[in-house]
DNA sequence: CATTTGACGCCAA
DNA sequence: TTTGGCGCCAAAT
């Protein structure tokens, strides 16, 4: 149990449940982190993220763009790939 | 404590 | 349809 109340915790728990191939928009995790306004904060706080745990290159924007990646978005681009989205 | 920046999103022109 | 501007939240400086 975790006893962090941060909101990037929170998108880091929701974006963690994303399953291989699955991938959810900024806002959609935003809103599933309980604050639905929050994308640019979500944002924000996997721009920070370095886990392996939380699978952030499956976090993609509204617009259907890829958004960005803490490793190189050829890194994001080539995880996505390799799980079958486009 | 106040201001600026940032991996966004939606509306208007 | 594409481009521009405004609003949103959180973290960093």
């Amino acid at each position: 149990m975790k006893t962090t109340s941060s909101f990037s915790e929170k998108v880091y728990a929701v974006v963690r449940k994303i399953s291989c191939g699955q991938t959810l928009t900024y806002g959609e995790v935003a809103r599933l982190a309980g604050s639905p306004h929050a994308a640019r904060a979500v944002g924000t706080a996997l721009s920070k993220n370095f886990a392996a745990d939380v699978p952030c290159h499956r976090v993609l924007r509204s617009d259907g763009g890829l958004g960005g990646y803490n490793r190189g978005l050829k890194r994001k681009i080539a995880l996505l790939k390799s799980e079958g989205v486009k």
